[in-house]
DNA sequence: ATATAAATGATACATCATATCATGCGTGCC
DNA sequence: GGCACGCATGATATGATGTATCATTTATAT
């Protein structure tokens, strides 16, 4: 299914789903040793409110109120702490987005920039048998889909 | 099998074999209407001379003669005309090295930096059954494999 | 409350690549 | 062979993206 987070849902509830999403993440960051301050809870709310993959610089302008080297720092720590994920587009252009846990692909649409996980492809075991052939161990790789959703399929 | 490209083999032969190449290449370059200059050639012998994926600053710095944005032109343009492919590692490096025609996927060490070509591994259909199980069309993906080569197996 | 160490933000810097533009030179034409 | 045209070059400025520095602020444990 491609990921559509809703924009806000404050309207109905007093917090916003996507403040339950903030404090989750900035408990397991606790967890670690990290301080739940206010700049960095600033950044993951910006994170966690993008319907979809965004630019680090995209983060920043939406942030006026943090400085850049924080957003920069918050987003390392995110995706070090596994929360957010990144993603490579056809340009090379580098973009985030918050991680569906655990190791797992993108299909990113090249019209619409929506993305999808890629389900029930398991290449990992592909790639390790054409490695070893090669005399290679595997121990790694990266692998990212483009096309077109389909709601973008006719334009 | 790794690519080892062979260093000179100009002792045995008064035309290195990869002069061979770099004129196979200038001469593709000139059907196309591109020009066959002085820089440019130096640039993609300096291309067919490395063993092993290089970056644009190597190329650069094995090339003190020719400006800098000649190199990068000259880089884009053997990309462009599929003479050269992009490798990217996985700290997101871009590196370059000669292409071996058409579509292939990389088998990267991560201790040596050799690269080899990932070879009897269909995955594209695999990938376009499950990007249509999510409805996308693909168009295209990007993959990049790491390990250790036979000769860096027990370092 | 206080001490301490992490986090912040302004800014400088680093890296990689492209844009600009005057000059040089390869190519086709005569 | 020589000439004119326009692509190619190179010095340099600029842009894009991200990191390092360091004085100051602030979260956290005691």
């Amino acid at each position: 299914m491609v990921t559509t987070t809703p924009k806000h849902s404050g309207h109905e509830h007093p917090r916003p789903r996507s403040a339950a999403v903030v404090d989750d993440i900035v408990s397991q960051l606790s967890d670690l040793g990290y301080r739940d301050t206010e700049p960095r809870r600033l950044v993951i709310s910006a994170v966690a409110a993008q319907g979809r993959p965004f630019t680090a610089e995209e983060l920043c302008a939406s942030l006026p109120c943090v400085g850049r080297a924080t957003v920069y720092r918050g987003l390392r720590l995110l995706v070090e702490t596994d929360q957010v994920c990144r993603v490579l587009l056809e340009d090379r252009e580098l973009r985030y987005q918050l991680s569906h846990q655990g190791h797992h692909h993108h299909l990113l649409c090249a019209v619409c920039g929506a993305s999808a996980d890629l389900e029930g492809c398991d290449v990992e075991d592909m790639l390790r048998e054409a490695a070893a052939a090669a005399g290679f161990r595997m121990s790694g790789h990266w692998l990212e889909v483009y096309g077109r959703c389909g709601e973008c399929a006719d334009c």
